[in-house]
DNA sequence: ACTGATTGTGAGCGATGGCTCATATTTTGG
DNA sequence: CCAAAATATGAGCCATCGCTCACAATCAGT
């Protein structure tokens, strides 16, 4: 019975050709994923839909995993791209203001392929190690942690870790279930309400005696 | 390309030693899943630990899924049993009490099988189509939703479906993630904390203008 | 043009797991 | 005590999947 935490690349693309392979591979990948879901994706289906023998993608990917992995990191890498901008103007920020950003900016961040980041996001906690939080929320419970610490004076922040928790927690949640789960309740004119309610919650909380 | 979702018995237990094999094939479910996780639980694994032969579990369960399906539903009326006491008493206290009783009914229903609810957890997206909430959540948003139609008066709620998302949603999460990720935010003394502060964010969210 | 390095190919091996079916055992009802 | 029904058994078939390897094609540097 033995496990195969494989993830490294087997090997580095070194020439034009062998990069288009893996970037077709990664795109092949995603797309299975988001049809067939992981559990029914097999490296010789990505194989052929990326259409590259089941000998290349093993020259690059040592398994399904390793495949899933740089998916993943890709993903995230264009969240953040999404969202760092308006992470780091927010920092100056009072708090209405801040937590607000901090929302919409949630919000769009996961409209980024949406159906990839469901299937993603079902498989992260049973793969690499991350615990608790995906690479996404890590980065912004830094951030959050940062400007509550910055803004301690006109807050009511009793212990920091735990409400740097329950705040990035909070939003990642409703924002990912929305997103994901209740297109509806953010559809159109909606996204507003959604966006108030929210905000006021984590403001009141955060401000409150 | 096939896909399997039988999920109801192939077959109901007539006599009580065939009631006894199912009930001890759902125990080795349930342990399987715990030690295995799972994706590496197989039919064969699961009949060996019950001591039972592969071909009696297929009398009565179409597969592996159906065997999951069966665990789910009897951990979370576990869970519910747990919960739901509580919750029927908290339909007429006021708010403060109400949103402080139900952190910590939850904390506590979470708290009945923390490894087996973690896998189960993993697993409901990708199965059984609730699309959006697992069956407890659905239990909890019903009756959440029935108390803020009853408080409405002294309660500040904008929109009854989506007030009782969010409360709903936060709770599960936090509480879940808590226990299952970070059990150090409510061990101990620490757990008042974690209760005060998130019964304090909804309340405010709650009552406040 | 030549040659070694890099990249690409896909048939097929071995392992695993889902599931069946012919058969054996136990229970029930009369 | 005796059928017939219910329940239990497990060897083994079959499909799938991960992955290798011997070989072919292409490229880079000279």
């Amino acid at each position: 019975m033995a496990r195969k935490p494989q993830i490294k690349p087997r090997k580095k693309a070194s020439q034009q050709r062998s990069q288009v392979t893996v970037d077709v591979l990664l795109e092949a990948t995603a797309r299975i994923l988001v049809k067939d879901g992981y559990d029914t994706a097999s490296t010789n289906k990505i194989a052929q839909m990326a259409g590259v023998s089941i000998g290349s993608l093993y020259q690059y990917f040592p398994g399904k995993e390793a495949l899933v992995a740089a998916v993943t990191d890709q993903h995230f890498k264009e969240m953040m791209a999404v969202a760092r901008d308006a992470l780091v103007n927010v920092m100056v920020q009072p708090v209405e203001t801040a937590v607000r950003e901090l929302v919409r900016v949630m919000i769009d961040a996961h409209r980024v392929n949406p159906k990839l980041h469901r299937v993603l996001f079902e498989q992260i906690p049973r793969m690499g190690r991350t615990d608790d939080m995906d690479a996404f929320d890590r980065e912004a419970f830094g951030m959050v942690r940062t400007y509550l610490e910055h803004h301690r004076a006109e807050l009511n922040v009793a212990d920091l870790e735990l409400t740097a928790f329950i705040c990035v927690k909070t939003v990642e949640t409703l924002t990912h279930t929305a997103v994901v789960n209740h297109p509806a309740l953010i559809a159109g004119a909606k996204q507003d309400l959604f966006i108030d309610e929210t905000t006021r919650m984590l403001v009141r909380y955060l401000k409150g005696k």
